[in-house]
DNA sequence: TGAAATGTTGGGGCG
DNA sequence: ACGCCCCAACATTTC
């Protein structure tokens, strides 16, 4: 076992491991970079451990991605000379052990921000680093730090556009690091796991929709990041809240993974002037980690401490036709549907489904949450927490409590046509597409389609009830 | 990153 | 020609 030998002034050529963990790419990789620059040898590891995250472990369709991940970034790490070490946690006793195996003299990896994650990485470091290791963990998740940006009282912003103001002012995320090469291997590589000896992928292979739908992997995000710089980010605007269209990067699950950098993005994207739109939202990111950091309850609890007076209802029934797609308000079922066939659901839908959940249903915030926890294959802590206490109106910078979507006027205005309609509820698929925009005079069995349900909930009705209930909210002490 | 209710304005029909 | 009403279009307020 090394002892700090670096420090004594003799040529160190103990190995060094970089810890993946989500950060899964070879380019602007900053722990791999700067494990190549010390010119010894590198042992690039990942180390399954979910309990470490609970109760926010990975769920069943980010697993499936996960495995996706893994195997293409040992194909990239094998081109560069490397193995990917795969282990099963306990991380700490893990890294331990695998330090001692290989002699290794330091451990990098690049942060996490998620409250569980920064808990676990401080006693690993400091553990490790009272063995005499060299630790160090670098910047690479987000385009910045989230203690890096401060209001004037030094306190964390709550509100985005302030936020997006400061940031604007920090100019530039640092330049991306290109990928490294002539990294040396150790002499000897130590065991490993087989990737489906992690048991990542289902049981039962429901993954037909994702397989179809998606290319996991860094390869894919670069071509995919190329191609939507190229022109389609320049009519993001435009068309991003359109979900019949292909109007959006749909990076968000390799962004999690980190099969690519959010800098990455940022400087393609920046070729383009008209870009803006899009960086915005990739601010948000930094904007919903930023939030996570600073409040690290929110993902269990309101950030407005009265929501939790808030008279949520409990209905298992009601929760399962949402989570299914039988509300009977189609552009609500459509959303749900493409969520459980691919993994991913377009973000103007997200929030269509997510205010007819916590405001029409006046279902807890936190089922939709663990819902899409389970079923996002870019299933996300930091973004998953701002985005439904943003639906609910109990976040930072939220939706007023008054702000009710509804759904036919969603679907009228956002899919016209009814095109995202139609793909997703193919019983719909013979209606005039005015029609779909009024479900509650949608024809139903026997005239109409025989298995469309009729709405679960009169929108008018449930949007009066909606405010009665968030009302008294007010007039609490 | 709402929707509905309410208010205002102005054109045009009509007695 | 004029006042009145209607109502669509737009603006503002309220939830």
């Amino acid at each position: 076992m090394s002892d700090g030998s670096a420090m004594n002034g003799i040529h160190d050529t103990s190995p060094v491991v970089v810890w993946f963990r989500r950060d899964l790419r070879v380019d602007d990789q900053p722990a791999l970079t700067a494990a190549a620059a010390t010119g010894r040898p590198v042992i690039p590891c990942f180390v399954w451990a979910p309990d470490e995250e609970a109760p926010w472990a990975p769920g069943a369709a980010s697993r499936w991605w996960l495995h996706q991940s893994l195997e293409q970034l040992s194909r990239s790490l094998a081109t560069l000379g490397l193995r990917l070490i795969l282990r099963s946690g306990p991380t700490l006793t893990t890294l331990q052990q695998l330090v001692q195996e290989t002699g290794a003299g330091a451990v990098y990896w690049n942060r996490l921000y998620e409250p569980a994650i920064v808990r676990r990485d401080k006693g690993i470091k400091a553990t490790l680093q009272q063995a005499g290791l060299e630790v160090q963990s670098f910047p690479g998740h987000l385009l910045h730090e989230p203690w890096a940006i401060e209001n004037q009282q030094a306190r964390p912003y709550q509100v985005f556009t302030p936020f997006y103001r400061a940031v604007q002012e920090l100019g530039s995320p640092s330049t991306p690091y290109s990928q490294p090469s002539g990294i040396l291997p150790p002499s000897r590589w130590p065991v490993r796991l087989e990737l489906g000896e992690l048991n990542l992928l289902p049981q039962i292979d429901w993954a037909g929709g994702l397989r179809d739908t998606w290319t996991p992997g860094e390869a894919g995000a670069i071509e995919a990041l190329e191609t939507f710089a190229d022109s389609p980010v320049a009519v993001y605007k435009e068309q991003r809240d359109f979900p019949g269209v292909q109007g959006t990067s749909r990076l968000s699950p390799a962004l999690h993974f980190g099969e690519i950098s959010a800098r990455r993005i940022w400087h393609t994207c920046r070729r383009n002037p008209a870009a803006e739109p899009y960086l915005r939202q990739l601010v948000w990111r930094d904007f919903a980690h930023h939030l996570l950091y600073h409040f690290p309850h929110t993902s269990e609890q309101p950030l407005r401490e009265e929501f939790n007076h808030f008279p949520w209802r409990a209905d298992t029934r009601d929760l399962r036709d949402w989570s299914r797609g039988q509300t009977g308000y189609p552009i609500v079922d459509a959303g749900m549907r493409e969520l459980w066939a691919t993994g991913w659901m377009h973000n103007r839908v997200r929030m269509i489904v997510a205010s007819f959940l916590v405001k029409d249903l006046r279902l807890h915030w936190m089922e939709g949450a663990r819902w899409f926890w389970d079923t996002l294959v870019d299933a996300d802590l930091a973004n998953n927490t701002l985005g439904w206490q943003w639906a609910a109106g109990c976040g930072a910078d939220a939706a007023p409590y008054f702000r009710i979507f509804n759904p036919d006027l969603q679907s009228r205005k956002f899919d016209p046509e009814g095109r995202y309609i139609k793909r997703w509820v193919p019983e719909l698929a013979g209606m005039a597409p005015k029609a779909l925009h009024d479900a509650a005079a949608l024809p139903h069995a026997p005239d109409g389609p025989a298995t469309y349900p009729s709405p679960m909930v009169d929108h008018r009705k449930a949007r009066d009830e909606a405010l009665t209930a968030f009302a008294q909210l007010r007039q609490l002490p």
